[in-house]
DNA sequence: GTCTATAACCGGATAGAC
DNA sequence: GTCTATCCGGTTATAGAC
């Protein structure tokens, strides 16, 4: 492995665990095995390391929503792609959320860049809800409070998993695990329901 | 007003814009109008003043999510209570989910020992569940995934509200400000719903 | 109690040898 | 490319005058 791969590889650790501010490039050389200098010859700022991993991270979620928009010939379809899809994504990129979480404060320009650069289809996805309204199959909702509510939803309990796993599940990693398991298969009917669809 | 609340007003303003590591002893300083060296002789260290903010602001929270448990007669009181309760409040203190969020890496123990202290009555909430789903009011719902459902909702606009923001409204703040207004009235039948009560 | 001045420290960045 | 040594700015914290 190149000295290269090897620091984003511990930069990738480190930012992820404490963000931009809380990490320290003394760490991530550590962490790397090698030193700070090196840090710098390859990436000259930790700003420009940091901006690498940051994107890195993110640019794997978007295409996997886009899919989920492009697959669905209804909103009842939508709903169980992406949560299903955004589901399985955060578990295996468990820092994911934080890690956007993380940096909102400090600079949501970054964030939305990347977002809007992937050009998500809304206008594709109010025009399935509104020919469910009209078909009757479902009852009218706005399409921003239906995403904010999914996203939301699917990633809160990992962002603040700590106070969960302690005030609902007496710390217990296992209890924990086993309600994100169980995620899915709760949080598509609870959706579909919300918006009046029939349940199978 | 006292130096003392003076240096509390803003720390308050500050911790909650930028936490702890984000934060400068410099910048609490000059938004309270006085120097660095007072910080120190009223809270010892930065650690301590960001751990006095912290308390407080979390401490606001908690008595409401118990009035709501205990004024319940039925699950669907809750949700209604527990919606408008918590969406009130965050509107006055928009900061603090930000602040719990930000601090949940960090350590996650302050929290969590704060929320534990208050001793929610998780029990009573869950009987309240069961009577209803007997009298075949709601449909079975686990307790955890409802909580964890309707706190996500809630607080999650708020903690992401840049992006959102941005990605949903044009970066209109106006527009956003609507969103949050609408929530309320959009949420609590969403749930009712999710859970398979009758809507009034 | 409040200030100015400064100590003590830390962390990002650079110089320069190899 | 990789290292050691060092610089330099910024931040917390303290000393000491008023």
């Amino acid at each position: 492995m190149t000295t290269e791969e090897l620091i984003l590889q511990a930069a990738r650790k480190v930012f992820t665990q404490k963000g931009m501010d809380g990490s320290r490039m003394q760490e991530i050389a550590d962490e790397a095995g090698i030193n700070k200098a090196l840090l710098h010859y390859y990436f000259r700022s930790k700003e420009k390391l940091f901006e690498k991993i940051f994107a890195e991270g993110l640019k794997q979620l978007l295409p996997k929503v886009q899919l989920s928009i492009e697959k669905s010939e209804g909103i009842c379809d939508f709903v169980h792609y992406f949560i299903g899809n955004y589901l399985d994504l955060i578990k295996e990129l468990p820092y994911l959320p934080h890690f956007v979480l993380h940096e909102i404060n400090r600079d949501p320009t970054i964030i939305v860049n990347i977002i809007k650069g992937q050009g998500l289809p809304f206008a594709l996805l109010q025009s399935l809800i509104d020919k469910d309204v009209a078909a009757g199959k479902i009852k009218p909702i706005q399409l921003e409070h239906l995403m904010v509510n999914m996203v939301s939803m699917v990633l809160f309990p990992v962002i603040a998993r700590p106070i969960i796993q302690s005030v609902l599940f007496g710390n217990d990693e296992n209890k924990f695990n086993d309600f994100l398991e169980e995620r899915k298969s709760v949080l598509i009917p609870f959706v579909l329901l919300a918006i009046g669809a029939k349940t199978n």
